[in-house]
DNA sequence: GCCAACGTTGGC
DNA sequence: GCCAACGTTGGC
């Protein structure tokens, strides 16, 4: 079992959107950066992940979900309308993946990026590396309970 | 293969 | 809205 970190814009879809959708599950689609989408490749199905809100008014995590389904073709890759349309990328040939995540559980509170920037058990997370922009990143067994222990503080 | 220009991310 | 950092693109 691994764990990762996944991050969204709340505006867009976050922790409480999911958790409305059917089945509590939604596509994770629209990653179009290779470490992200590599990583994604990477999750198996029981992968557990918090959910971190960027782009926000309080930045951190905010819910866990678990992986449902394991890296597929994302189609929204080869969609023309869509925002995140790569022609590189065809039904044929796709280039982009996604995962089905399943809404877990928020937190009792957001263990915010001020918290995890204090704590120096966590320096080495990609997430407070200076100019880091992943999307998706693994995340340690010791990092992970680190961090679910700050839920209660 | 180099590198300038550009677009994007994301905290502040 | 600003801006630093990074990835990608494309001319040469």
């Amino acid at each position: 079992m691994n764990y990762w970190l996944m991050k969204s814009e709340p505006a867009a879809f976050s922790i409480a959107d999911l958790q409305t959708r059917p089945k509590k599950t939604e596509h994770w689609d629209g990653v179009r950066n290779y470490q992200a989408r590599n990583f994604m490749r990477a999750m198996k199905k029981g992968d557990l992940a918090f959910f971190y809100h960027s782009s926000c008014d309080v930045p951190g995590i905010y819910g866990i979900v678990e992986i449902n389904r394991e890296a597929y073709p994302d189609p929204t890759a080869w969609d023309p309308e869509n925002h995140h349309y790569d022609p590189k990328s065809t039904p044929e040939r796709p280039l982009w993946d996604m995962v089905d995540v399943r809404f877990q559980r928020e937190l009792k509170r957001p263990v915010t990026l001020a918290m995890i920037k204090a704590n120096a058990a966590l320096k080495h997370m990609p997430l407070v590396q200076r100019g880091s922009r992943l999307s998706v990143l693994p995340v340690t067994a010791s990092e992970w309970n680190t961090l679910l222990k700050m839920e209660n503080t």
